[in-house]
DNA sequence: ATAGTATTTAGACATTTGTCTAAATATACA
DNA sequence: TGTATATTTAGACAAATGTCTAAATACTAT
């Protein structure tokens, strides 16, 4: 749960997880889509695999990125316990 | 939108919000709730606010505190949007 | 084996963040 | 007016974060 919030809480993170919801994508097809290093970009993604936000398969000398979906079902029960005031 | 992921990325502030899901509070009874000081638990009340998470309204000497939860709207679409894969 | 491509790991560095104490501001009341 | 209460603002500081370059690892193909 920390780690989902603290995974969306940057603007490049999002930005990959809304590539995803595309395609899937290697990292190095992410990496092009940003001005960012690679390096940078491949923390980002250990980030978001460590909040279970992705899913990362090895193919080869690829590793293809593809969204996990089932984490953000969890944020979504909390946001809306939030909004269902009590007074 | 970054402000409100900032403002749930952390558990101090989400603890609050789950305390005024409950009832309006005043600074100081949200202080009485933590172990953290007053100051502290102003800070992160100002980032909630900054993110427009909860509204504060002053009465005589004291602020009450409460939520706002149209800001958790516009998270929700965008999670939901993330959960509506194209492949 | 060697060289090339894909990706991550390691380490450094500036910025942001969360916390604290001390001081400032605002209101209530005697 | 003066004192107590409620809350914020200011400033300091350690820890976390996002970025970079250089090096390491893993796989492919010549």
């Amino acid at each position: 749960m920390k780690s989902v919030f603290k995974g969306l809480n940057d603007p490049t993170r999002r930005e990959i997880l809304e590539l995803l919801r595309e395609n899937d994508m290697t990292a190095g097809e992410i990496v092009e889509r940003f001005r960012i290093s690679g390096p940078s970009i491949s923390h980002h993604l250990d980030l978001l695999k460590q909040a279970k936000l992705v899913i990362a398969e090895k193919e080869g000398q690829f590793i293809y990125y593809s969204l996990n979906t089932t984490v953000v079902d969890e944020i979504m029960k909390w946001l809306l316990q939030i909004k269902t005031k009590k007074k």
